[in-house]
DNA sequence: CTGAAAGCGCTTACAG
DNA sequence: CTGAAAGCGCTTACAG
């Protein structure tokens, strides 16, 4: 009879539950299924050797524990959510890439949800997708991750929560702030070695508050080295290639003639890479230019264009991480630091 | 005594599950909780009244059943994951989207599985997160869709799969073709009517199934034309912009010059733009250039890039479709075309 | 067409 | 430190 129910359960592992179930485990070890379910999740109240005896029968059955029935019980699941809007999927690829990194050997996985953070009721689409997953917690990447009304919603239904923003918006161990700012000041220093001082600022909508991040780190670094920018010289873009296109026409028709012009994101140096060609202007030659967000871009423009990194699959492995760590262990994620990979896009102006 | 777990039932809706329990819908309806399930499960066995009062409740009180104890009773969670390798950032954001719209109202969400296809173990990877979370399906996406160990150990576990490739590889109704060769007859008819004789081919790696249709297409196509390109016009890259910088240069030492260049992707077309411009070759000028994938970058390069599109967001919401239609139901995906993009990197030879 | 019983594989709350 | 009972919210198998 126990040889019939040990066969049968094997079956199943086969093609099933992959080793057997709780019950399995607590007749070979001849313990109770409590006892398992103690070693399981790690309870300090088991002997030493006991523990080690499940544990043994744990990895030789390639038991694993259903996450749906675990979930049922804990009234959680085992899931993590993913919440973006955010048009870079090289970002968003990257940042997949980090939480399943941190998410690993945990038996957590990663479910995503796009959406569109401009329609009015996609807190709420986020909403039925966090509390009918019953999801244990949710990453939040920009520009979803500055909407307050979002968070508020998040804590109404008692749902955890790591946000990710240029700045840090929320509590230590709720946050990943990618001190933006630190990249923009790299930048500024950089052009101004290079001896660049009519420089072009495109920026980004002022209400990302990416956009003020990097604009203020820019803008500071270049006052503190002497360099102040003209109102004429700093246009907001949006972000888009096409906006590049349009702000480095008024930047370049400026008299003198900038030398350099940062852009807050590469889709917008794609933008002014058109327009510097269009009017027979070489880079660096005549323009030096740099980027930020280093997409897969960056290396393929000719010339190949510098531009600020991010540390994504690192902030979102801390954001996974954060995630699963207790109330207690909690701690902030360590600084991340932005940097700029220089490439062939700028040089000293002649 | 009913109304106090009514509203006991609505607490638990504000910050848990979202509506109440099953239970809760039943004792409203003074059904059996069984008739609420056969409800919820679409089973013809219910009386078209009961039915409906049944139904309006559960709108009434925005119950949605715990997927959690529904997947645990079913033994398969209401998961499908989608399993990739692939390096297009852009061509995973959009299959992914177009996936969740394919299961957009059906209660089952997305989860993410990257991998290296090349390691060695990365099939018993796939195998723990299929089992471990007993998906209900995979979407497979290229290139691990083409790999038939992969596919022969989901048949071994049970667990059902879409594969999405540039050729029917499966029955119909687990599969979605690409036909891709489609898109690359299109390229060489485009080449041919500006009057392109003189034409250079870069391939991805021959292993990929992808490069083989769109070879074998394009080839097809010029020779059905009458032009039959010689195998020094034909180079291997390796579907990276370094490999299509080297490939050209090959490619443009020729003598005559091929006066257009068809890359099997984007990313060795920006590779052979670098090259062209290094050796003072202006784009479309003096050198015709066209992609395949229609990424991002190809709008943003400058020239902007004439490239095959697919229609990522489509395959990926019938892949879904189609994971989560009945045996019977399931029909095959219609039919997939790409279509080329036609931009500025293309004119006739002068 | 409908329902009472048993069970999915775990955990919590309570004893000991 | 360990376990028997009850329960998480559903479904299957069996009756009627």
């Amino acid at each position: 009879m126990t040889r019939r129910s040990r066969d049968a359960s094997n079956d199943t592992a086969a093609t099933l539950s992959g080793g057997g179930t709780i019950n399995d485990i607590a007749r070979l070890a001849g313990v109770s299924k409590k006892t398992v379910s103690r070693v399981i999740n790690r309870s300090p109240l088991v002997q030493q050797d006991t523990r080690e005896k499940i544990e043994a029968l744990i990895r030789e059955v390639g038991y694993v524990p259903d996450p749906m029935a675990r979930g049922l019980a804990f009234r959680k699941s085992f899931l993590i959510g993913m919440v973006y809007d955010n048009p870079n999927a090289q970002y968003i690829v990257n940042m997949q890439e980090g939480a399943l990194a941190g998410l690993r050997g945990s038996g957590f996985e990663l479910v995503v949800h796009p959406c569109d953070s401009k329609s009015e009721d996609y807190i709420a689409g986020v909403r039925h997708f966090v509390v009918q997953q019953r999801l244990y917690g949710v990453i939040l990447v920009p520009r979803v991750s500055e909407d307050s009304a979002l968070v508020e919603m998040l804590n109404q239904v008692g749902c955890r929560y790591a946000r990710i923003a240029a700045v840090s918006l929320d509590e230590p161990a709720r946050m990943i702030a990618t001190n933006d700012r630190l990249g923009a000041v790299e930048v500024a220093n950089y052009l101004e070695s290079l001896g660049h001082r009519n420089i072009g600022l495109i920026t980004g909508p002022q209400r990302y508050l990416s956009t003020r991040e990097r604009s203020t780190g820019f803008l500071q670094a270049l006052s503190k080295r002497g360099i102040e920018l003209p109102a004429t010289h700093i246009v907001e873009g949006g972000y888009t290639f096409e906006s590049g296109v349009a702000c480095a026409e008024r930047l370049l028709a400026l008299e003198p003639r900038p030398t350099a012009i940062f852009t807050l994101n590469d889709e917008m140096a794609a933008g002014v890479y058109k327009t510097a060609f269009k009017m027979g202007l070489s880079i660096p030659d005549h323009l030096s230019v740099v980027g930020f967000d280093d997409s897969p871009m960056a290396s393929r423009l000719w010339p190949s264009l510098s531009s600020v990194r991010l540390p994504i699959r690192d902030m979102g492995a801390f954001a996974a991480a954060m995630l699963l760590a207790n109330e207690g262990d909690a701690r902030a994620a360590p600084l991340i630091a932005p940097h700029l990979v220089v490439r062939e896009s700028c040089q000293s102006p002649r």
